[in-house]
DNA sequence: TCAAAAAGTTAGCCCCGCCTAAATTCTCGA
DNA sequence: TCGAGAATTTAGGCGGGGCTAACTTTTTGA
């Protein structure tokens, strides 16, 4: 048993006030997060991959957050975030999110050049800075990119969705989501007007992993099949009754 | 003679960008800019104290920067900043006052908190980012405690001044600026309504350095000497024939 | 004028975040 | 099942930026 002023694992600030992370421990919190919820769990080396830092450089760092009790790490095995590293990921998450959304919506970004801006905003900008830009946009609940905006105690509302590419031939969904890390893809979807809330229909698929043709709005565009699996879409066929009102926030 | 490929002493990145100053980098070059143009020269405690910092590590830094060519030091005699020295700072002060107008203009904060938000971000923002910032503002040419704005290429408008400490009994100046560091001060201002553009007439002043009384509006507050010689005010009497348009850019 | 105080610098150290090279451990296919 | 290859960790370094303690130079005032 320990003694008892021995609290608890983790170190937390004398004076209750969130630790004040570096901006290298937020982006490795960040990334352990989107890494397991993709995967499930982080390996060494997708960290490593998604910070373009060396594998030896990610144990190290990954030893100091364990011990500060921002994630557990089993050696050789992996990597997970506890609660505490979980809020404090999902902190920039929101931070993040908000920055992209007021970006486009409010200084005219277009929406393949906000990721990088907002990757270094992040890092520098004040809770009350963050809040007053939400509250500028009307609180919205995702970003430009569909991506959904963590709430200040960080709960997500990540809706069920499949990707375009899954999209049967004849049915009709409408756009949920895309990563904002790929400006060049980004720039095609806005092209093809191919964008969050937007409803779009697989006309036809060729075979053999062939093109893609959809139909948005009055436009045949026809996509290949590498760019529909980076698309989310709905999950249910939104050809039956849809929901009055789309969970997207920031309409063009 | 120099060999033909001894362009200069200064290392250059060879693609002609910026060489991407770090933080602290960016903080000193503002500091000892601000202390050269308020004394004339910077000396290492001044530096250190401004900065926060031991003065021996000023002296590593300063070491630093000068083998880089952004300053010349003289040990034990002080620094200087260099044309690209002097150019970088007031890159990074343009982007301070440019944030600071866009927080209270656009975002609603009060002029007494925008100092420390704006230090943060003056790091983390991209030229495009303050450029647009800017041109939502309508290219002001001060910020909010109307100290001038720099252009891109570093020319900055000092407009000739007194200190409201100095205006004779009876004579009334447009105010001109004000320190952003100081909240206390900036929230009592604020209070009075003294802030840039507002005319203020001295009623009287005690003696032995005793309390002002001013005229502002139809208000007459009573300052310490103290207060008073923090606020410049106009060097020009605005009795005569005064300028048409004040050279101020954020009427409240 | 000259010694004490103030200012500045050097020496030596620390932590953070990163690196490469050399182990180590895990995994998977023959 | 076992060994090659992949993944991971350890060892040893490095630069940036900071600190304290000790030393030097400059300034100052008695």
């Amino acid at each position: 048993m320990n003694a008892p002023d021995a609290v608890s694992p983790e170190e937390d600030s004398p004076d209750g006030a969130p630790p004040a992370l570096t901006e290298p421990v937020e982006d490795y919190l960040k990334a352990i997060y989107e890494l397991e919820s993709r995967f499930g769990a982080a390996a060494t080396s997708d960290v490593a991959n998604a910070l373009d830092v060396a594998p030896a450089s990610v144990t190290g760092m990954v030893r100091r957050l364990a011990t500060q009790g921002y994630l557990d790490h089993v050696p050789y095995r992996g990597v997970q975030l506890t609660a505490r590293g979980r809020l404090a990921a999902l902190r920039t998450i929101r931070r993040h999110r908000i920055l992209e959304s007021y970006l486009t919506g409010v200084l005219g970004y277009p929406w393949d050049r906000v990721h990088d801006e907002a990757e270094r905003l992040e890092h520098a900008a004040s809770d009350d800075l963050i809040e007053r830009m939400a509250a500028a946009l009307g609180h919205p609940t995702a970003d430009p990119h569909g991506a959904p905006i963590p709430t200040v105690d960080g709960i997500v509302a990540e809706q069920p969705h499949r990707t375009l590419a899954e999209l049967p031939v004849g049915e009709t969904a409408r756009m949920l989501r895309v990563s904002d890390k790929n400006p060049s893809l980004l720039r095609y979807l806005a092209e093809i007007a191919l964008q969050p809330g937007v409803e779009v229909t697989m006309v036809s698929r060729a075979p053999f992993d062939g093109p893609l043709t959809l139909r948005i709005g009055k436009n045949e565009p026809v996509v290949g099949p590498n760019l529909a699996a980076q698309v989310l879409v709905e999950a249910m066929p939104s050809t039956g009754p849809r929901p009055a009102d789309a969970p997207v926030s920031l309409p063009p």
